[in-house]
DNA sequence: ATGTAC
């Protein structure tokens, strides 16, 4: 180990994360060049590809490593938040109806497509432009891009290391959220913790919010699975050697890690505008049910928790460019932080933790604490206790939706296999986790989400 | 997570 491990955890969830290798995972994170200060992860862990997901690993910039198995196979997996005008209470009886005008508007499911046909030239351009190819074609508001993690685009994208295979998987995927823990939800705010943040933020007591939940579909996978072999090929020739087939990586700063890096980047841009295209079908949806009377939907944030990000932390007493790896781990900058819109500068930046279906979400505030302590970052979500093999053989998915229509929570999914993957039981309690982070002070609590409708692949 | 392993 060139550095300790660091974990984040209460007595309570360290059960269930002794259970799998992610801790074997998280040493082993700790082998890898250029890895400073420690390697990390947060309460929400459990085992992934190579490394656990719920981890943090910062490398030196530009001599240490990039490692795709950092960042996961949907890369830009991520959260939107969209805050409406209207109160649960006086809304109850359109839920189920929003519920399937959502599922018509949005596409749900392994391989599905949507209505959006690009050709090759545009899908390079979505590729370069991320959120703003959207904004640009009519696809919501240039406003919205304030509201974006990095404004919805990473400069560092060249569509020229995303391979045809890659591309052709993402023509028609641009709308749809796919399947596993993808989601569209409909919640209300069922409690806020920290009320000067909330009114800042623009939430309060009773409010319906929707939370949009995917990544970069077929096409951010099949970047990560180009660009994994092409490294198993190229490590042993900067003569490096990693515990885990898993951990491969190469240099940042060498020929296939700068592809990578800039594959990686243009595949972060199509999450983006996928999630900016589902935002505006969401709009659709809403006012299809509401009218007039439905009144705005506002985008309050959107974030990524499967990323690396080129920045700048302070290590030992010194400022120093390291490249942040975040897989399934969101980026939790504190107050003063200049990419954040105005509004939100002096609270800091939203923080957006959904938790398993028909359970709760949360809505944290970054701080200065977290930049201390975990290059700025948090934990994700709930984080799975079985796996997803386990869950279909534990959870009866039938009877799983009945009880859940039965709380007043409708569920569309495509699939009872999805229902039964994605049950309550196959998740920690996301409770746990987010008050292991807001103890810790990596992240304020703000407001509790409680969900009344799931749409799912 | 994923046209559910090449």
């Amino acid at each position: 180990m060139r550095v300790p491990a660091q974990i984040l955890a209460s007595e309570g969830l360290l059960d269930a994360i002794i259970k799998d290798r992610s801790l074997n995972q998280l040493v082993n994170v700790a082998t890898l060049p250029g890895i400073k200060k420690a390697s990390m992860v947060m309460p929400d862990v459990h085992e992934g590809y190579g490394f656990p997901i719920g981890g943090v690993a910062a490398m030196d910039y530009p001599e240490g490593v990039i490692s795709p198995g950092g960042i996961g196979y949907d890369i830009n997996c991520g959260v939107q938040l969209l805050a409406s005008q209207l109160q649960i209470k006086d809304n109850r009886d359109a839920v189920e109806a929003l519920s399937k005008e959502l599922h018509a508007h949005v596409p749900a499911g392994m391989g599905k497509g949507g209505t959006i046909k690009l050709t090759t030239e545009q899908l390079d351009e979505v590729l370069a432009e991320g959120a703003n190819w959207a904004v640009n074609h009519g696809y919501g508001t240039r406003e919205s891009l304030s509201y974006m993690e990095s404004h919805g685009k990473l400069n560092d994208a060249d569509p020229a290391f995303v391979s045809t295979m890659a591309k052709n998987r993402g023509l028609d995927q641009l709308g749809t959220i796919g399947s596993g823990n993808h989601f569209v939800e409909v919640d209300f705010v069922e409690k806020t913790y920290n009320n000067t943040i909330a009114k800042t933020y623009g939430l309060q007591k009773g409010q319906i919010v929707l939370l949009i939940h995917t990544g970069s579909r077929g096409l951010g996978h099949q970047v990560a699975t180009d660009h994994i072999r092409k490294m198993m090929m190229a490590m042993s020739h900067y003569g490096i050697n990693v515990p885990d087939r898993e951990l491969t990586c190469v240099p940042f700063n060498s020929k296939e890690g700068q592809e990578y890096f800039k594959a990686m980047c243009a595949a972060a841009n199509f999450a983006w505008c996928n999630r900016q295209i589902i935002s505006w079908e969401v709009k659709n949806a809403w006012e299809n049910i509401f009218g007039k009377e439905g009144g705005d939907l506002r985008l309050l944030y959107d974030v990524a928790h499967n990323i690396a990000k080129i920045e700048m932390h302070t290590i030992e007493g010194t400022s120093r460019k390291v490249i942040v790896h975040r897989k399934g781990a969101t980026r939790a900058f504190g107050p003063g932080f200049k990419e954040l819109p105005p509004e939100y500068k002096g609270v800091g930046q939203p923080v957006i933790i959904p938790g398993s279906m028909g359970t709760c979400s949360y809505v944290l505030a970054g701080t200065s604490k977290s930049h201390e302590m975990t290059f700025g970052s948090c934990c994700h979500g709930a984080g799975r206790r079985l796996s997803r093999s386990a869950a279909k053989r534990q959870a009866n998915a039938p009877v799983l939706k009945e009880k859940l229509r039965e709380q007043g929570i409708f569920v569309e999914a495509g699939s009872f296999r999805g229902i039964a993957e994605e049950a309550p039981i196959a998740y920690k309690d996301v409770g746990s986790v987010v008050d292991v982070v807001s103890a810790s002070g990596i992240a304020k609590k703000v407001a509790k989400l409680k969900p009344v409708a799931v749409i799912k692949g």
